[in-house]
DNA sequence: TTGTACGCGTTATCAT
DNA sequence: ATGATAACGCGTACAA
């Protein structure tokens, strides 16, 4: 059987209390103590029982990500998990995953569902989810500490978790492409509800403010986050009497769809129109040409937002808002205008 | 506070033992018994406590899915993943993930490692772990429990899990390119320690043998199941002097760095060269032009793992291993052989 | 700084 | 078919 922390007591001629308290790293232990008890424990090849520990300190010493399900396959919520199980392992914590249906009218009742059973300690909420308000403030009436991610919302007593200036990213890309000769440069805007919808659209507008490019609603064209809307904004746009030369597209997946249309339509890419993602998804590179686009440090966001939250519920004082950094990639997709659409 | 075991006893004027014969559907409960207790736990919203459970039942009610860390973000895992929550829902059991590093030398040492620190009821293995012989016979002899996803190895008293016959599929897809009229057909093998590679490479070389196509050890490159492998080996193969028509990759991540490589070279795909890879990526539905695959069913495969994997956690002698469907997914990456090739 | 003793909520054992 | 009670292994007041 298992070395228990009785064992490990008797074995340091010390108290289950004092092992405990050389576990938890509290105070008030000596030094020297300290080192007897962890000799012994190391003997013993003592590990603490997670359900003892749960049981009597009532805590689950879990934290829980909930995501919306039809991307439960994406690279973006992978490199997240990653992220959030190395602060977990850590902080001898364990983490959960909770792929929800967002679009299910009733989510909070799905989230409340997943807390009355597993009880965890918190919860880490990316898009839509963390933009949720009806979500948000029940998770605050409850009690219920969290972590978000990229939320746009800004509730909560102390709101934690990772933020990016996506804004100021899509302005960069822009930019970039006004570089490159662009004038009509097109965005197929991301999902209603996700605040990186209103973000990567106001920096768009930014963009082109800043190159002195009138706004054009009509090179705008509402989209999501999925190839499709990708596919079927660029039918939009390549309809146009007066096509642009760049499309921006709100997302990585997006991008692959404009991708895929422009070259159904035999043009090709970048020579006859440039095309912008945002994610820096794996498929970004492997795609042809590969794609310029904004890299969001995932894994680190993931990681941050469960080291936060973990601060949190530690300490209820504790945990911020944490800024990460984005990279603008520059690949093969973005080009120089193509002559002829300069002259117009 | 919330309610427990107890005040739904007290409720329902019953035992705390019926209760637990109620939740845990053990037999000698009669049905009004049940029923009362049934409606007393749901006036009290009772659940469980799920530390509780796992002290006193002395099981974690926990699985553990053991995979590559590198492949981490890979769509393959994912599916898994989301499959095997399914199933750890429906029976009130728990899914943790471990990513783990396979190329340290001491990897088996590091799921014990996991094993001793949270003690899940077993395990799912996908390669390259589930073929590794090494760590297979540590497990049994440590009596942990395990499922694995396509592995070559047969060890275990009872071998679980889930497996497809991917020597026919890819034998499958070699007649499909010989159908198209190739003659000169490469492979770009995969990692030496998948399963995957031996029977992907046998599966072509079936392939060839019913077209009655000689095999050419030139046209087969070791290899990998990264985009990186594919560039590097179409580069040896596109370098030969009778250069193949047509290029089987061991995976899709592998066939889009084909599919990149012959862009680089100014070939077009399919017209020039055809490409075929093997797992049905999102990628490959988004790349241009769209790939032909092998669809493995990895949500099932997941799904199915854990089921198989629960049952025989639930009684020793329960536990199949399961042979799940494949299906070739023809898309636009395979097209007529160049008829220059063809007189050769 | 260290130790004693109780309680956490459930399952398992053994009666009845 | 049902119930009483002892574990399960640890955290934590409280005492020393």
């Amino acid at each position: 059987m298992r070395a228990r922390i009785e064992d490990v007591a008797q074995a340091a001629g010390v108290s289950m209390t004092t092992v405990s308290r050389v576990f938890n790293k509290e105070p008030n232990v000596r030094e020297k103590t300290r080192l007897k008890v962890e000799a012994a424990a190391q003997a013993l090849d003592y590990r603490p029982n997670p359900s003892a520990r749960s049981l009597a300190g009532n805590r689950s010493y879990l934290i829980s990500l909930v995501y919306d399900d039809p991307a439960a396959a994406s690279s973006y919520i992978m490199e997240i998990i990653v992220g959030m199980l190395v602060a977990c392992e850590r902080q001898r914590y364990s983490a959960m995953l909770r792929p929800l249906e967002y679009s299910n009218a009733d989510h909070v009742r799905a989230v409340e569902e997943s807390i009355a059973q597993y009880r965890p300690d918190g919860l880490i909420l990316v898009p839509p989810f963390a933009d949720d308000l009806k979500l948000l403030r029940r998770l605050d009436a409850l009690g219920v500490r969290y972590a978000t991610i990229s939320a746009k919302a800004k509730l909560g007593h102390a709101r934690i978790g990772t933020i990016l200036d996506e804004r100021k990213a899509a302005a960069e890309m822009i930019a970039h492409a006004v570089e490159l000769g662009h004038r009509r440069i097109a965005h197929i805007a991301g999902p209603p509800l996700h605040g990186g919808r209103a973000w990567r659209l106001a920096g768009y507008r930014d963009g082109l403010r800043r190159a002195g490019i009138a706004y054009d609603a009509k090179l705008v064209v509402d989209g999501g986050f999925t190839f499709d809307d990708g596919v079927a904004g660029t039918r939009q746009l390549l309809d146009l009497k007066h096509p642009p030369t760049a499309i921006f597209a709100a997302n990585d997946d997006s991008a692959c769809g404009v991708m895929h249309e422009a070259f159904e339509r035999g043009l090709r890419v970048p020579q006859d129109v440039s095309v912008f993602g945002f994610d820096d998804t794996p498929a970004s590179r492997q795609i042809w040409p590969s794609l310029t686009t904004v890299r969001q440090p995932c894994r680190e966001m993931g990681r941050i937002a469960a080291e936060q939250l973990l601060a949190a519920i530690r300490d209820p004082q504790a945990g911020a808002l944490v800024r990460v950094p984005y990279e603008l990639m520059i690949r093969q997709s973005g080009g120089p205008a193509p002559a002829a659409a300069k002259r117009r």
